[in-house]
DNA sequence: CCAAAAGTGTTATTGATACACCCATGC
DNA sequence: GCATGGGTGTATCAATAACACTTTTGG
């Protein structure tokens, strides 16, 4: 019993890790950083890290997106801890998990990143993580899955302005299944979330689409 | 992504709240604890502490919910994460709160505890609590209120046989309105997760009222 | 005029709500 | 026989699901 873990009565270390999605190539992605450091060296994690003298939480995930991902996401909230004694093979680390969003739009490059050991991975086609990042990744999707039926989170996935069509893909690629265009479209425009932009899309050889936007940018629970 | 600590990572302290919830005389209860020490001496608290070494966040809820309340949850789960840097006023803790539920049949006294300095409080009358603990059982309520429409979570409030006005009651008591007696129980049977135990209540004067139990004892999300 | 996506209503089914009386028992 | 809670069904309304054709544009 000799390992640091007993030696010194030290603290649990407290992390926060951000499953950060976005909507791209008609899948859902996550960001993965590759790690240079022990434990699980050279394996794909979440990007994450230790909480600094002060920071809330909150000002962890901005702190964590920003360096790791050289972006702002438009949505982020807690999505829960994980402590298992032993899910860190050197000592006890504790780690509130996120989940963040990000429209396409905002991406620096359209899939993958130029910076190196980042890297936008398909939820489907998830390697095998460092840590329990995979079930991380996986309560993240169940809950998106679970909260874009009924609240507006799909806003921070899209750009300001979008297409019903734009909007009722990203539904679909979430929810993993296809869905009716006539009752797709009633039903948000019932949500009364939904404003027209009077613009329409340029390009395309067909008929241009009405552009709409959230009324509200921020995410609401519906009915 | 949890790096190796380094030595200008300050070292949170890391505490399990648990706000425990049991249905008595016709209202919604939490257990409190009353702080013996500073910060905040003399007030009522949630019963929490500190995590120790190699216990599991569930480990320490266990824990907690016995020494503080000498009784065991029939039901918890995790709530959210507290993580304010000036929510303890002495040092950096953050703490991970859960909520449990008792029913009240396994309650050591009717309504009081004897264990000098816990109290069992309706949430209505809910005093000025030590650090964000006001917070933290709002969130619990809210929570409860929102799980008790979609799955069975009401297992864990009742003992394990039961009339169903008595399930009727104290969905009305965490729901905080009245429900019509027939749309409740025709819900119910629909269910499918009661079955009817073929005892009968014993006392009253009046019709006898056929016993009911769960057939999962765990909580299961329903439709 | 052809391809490609935009846009639009009606019907059927399902689930939610509103509502009132008889039943079995103890005293 | 009366007070007390137990127990039951139907009709209306709202939400959801199924389903196919016309429109506008670019090339």
């Amino acid at each position: 019993m000799a390992d640091t873990k007993e030696m010194n009565y030290e603290e649990p270390g407290v992390t926060v890790d951000v499953v950060i999605f976005t909507i791209s190539e008609d899948r859902l992605n996550v960001l993965l950083v590759k790690r240079n450091e022990e434990p699980f060296r050279g394996r794909w994690a979440l990007p994450g890290g230790f909480l600094l003298q002060g920071e809330s939480l909150e000002g962890a995930v901005k702190r964590i997106v920003d360096q790791k991902a050289g972006l702002k996401a438009s949505y982020f909230e807690q999505l829960y801890t994980f402590g298992q004694p032993d899910r860190d093979p050197r000592s006890r680390v504790i780690t509130v998990a996120y989940f963040a969003l990000v429209p396409w739009t905002r991406l620096p490059e359209p899939v993958s990143p130029k910076v190196a050991g980042v890297e936008w991975t398909p939820t489907v086609y998830l390697p095998e993580l460092a840590f329990d990042h995979n079930r991380i990744v996986f309560y993240a999707v169940e809950r998106l899955r679970a909260k874009i039926a009924y609240s507006s989170i799909a806003v921070g996935l899209l750009p300001t302005m979008f297409r019903l069509s734009d909007l009722q893909r990203l539904y679909e690629i979430i929810l993993g299944r296809e869905l009716d265009k006539r009752n797709f479209r009633k039903k948000m425009h019932a949500t009364g979330l939904l404003e027209e932009t009077g613009q329409r899309e340029i390009i395309g050889a067909h008929r241009p689409a009405m552009l709409y936007r959230f009324k509200e940018k921020k995410v609401v629970n519906i009915d």
